[in-house]
DNA sequence: CTACAAGTTCAAGTTAACTTGAAGTCAAGC
DNA sequence: GCTTGACTTCAAGTTAACTTGAACTTGTAG
């Protein structure tokens, strides 16, 4: 049976644009077989693939972080549903930090900004050690 | 008495490069007089500007809702703890969505990646319809 | 057979939030 | 008088994650 999706099909089902789908297989985290015309070719497969890059970059990894997890699946097989849930194992720790850091600032909002000591030296939210300027150049994300 | 910070003051205190101080500025987030060299000198007051500003990024809002906020405080007067808790207040509702969020992520971690569905047309956590290509070019951050 | 949609590559543009570099000014110490 | 250091402006570079455009080729419907 030939059931190769073409990439536009794999675009609408996934709901990343083709365009992007061509950059994640430069870098690497999804590949393509090809038709004879040079047009590509994906098995079923890839639309997991897809769903957990998504999913990781909603989480908050980066697309190099994500490569990295999918470097670790069998390359030599379709990946089981044991080894989807072993990489996604680890996500939750991180999950649960960024939580917790969002916890923080939010008493950090009524404590802090909202309390009477006003004074950013001493006012552990507002912290240098603990911030800025630790991430070189380019945007610093909401956590450090 | 002659009160007034030098930038490499302000940036020392804050934790934050006078080139984004710099920057701050150009971009209306801060102000700053003039000695007659023309060197910067700030107030005493724009600390706790900048700390508000630090800690707004550590809530995900970016520099531009930043500066809709900060235009809300008073211009003819040093903002009062109550100025600066009212512009927080609102953020409390924003930070608990984002836990939300994440929360959501985290249980699907488990349920939807580590279930046996396994099927992206019907996860909806990997659903098109709630995540990807909506804020057109650039970066997409961990949230929609 | 001819449109026209869909696919290809490759280079360059986009956004946010800064940083870096070049070129010049100004004050203080020796 | 001169060097050093802090400061200035302005233009261009950086990073991530893509998108857009140009220039072409292929597949398909009529």
């Amino acid at each position: 049976m030939e059931s190769m999706l073409t990439i536009t099909d794999v675009s609408r089902r996934s709901g990343v644009a083709s365009s992007a789908l061509r950059f994640y297989e430069e870098r690497g985290l999804i590949a393509s077989e090809r038709a004879g015309s040079g047009h590509r070719r994906y098995p079923r497969s890839v639309l997991r693939r897809i769903a957990f890059i998504v999913f990781a970059q909603r989480i908050g990894l980066t697309l190099e972080e994500i490569g990295a997890e999918l470097a670790k699946l069998p390359a030599d097989r379709v990946p089981s549903r044991r080894d989807w849930s072993r990489l996604s194992g680890r996500w939750t720790k991180r999950i649960d930090q960024r939580i917790a850091e969002l916890q923080r600032l939010r008493s950090g909002l009524t404590e802090c900004i909202g309390c009477g000591c006003l004074s950013i030296d001493r006012c552990s939210l507002a912290n240098p050690a603990d911030m800025a300027g630790r991430k070189g150049p380019g945007p610093r994300y909401w956590l450090g």
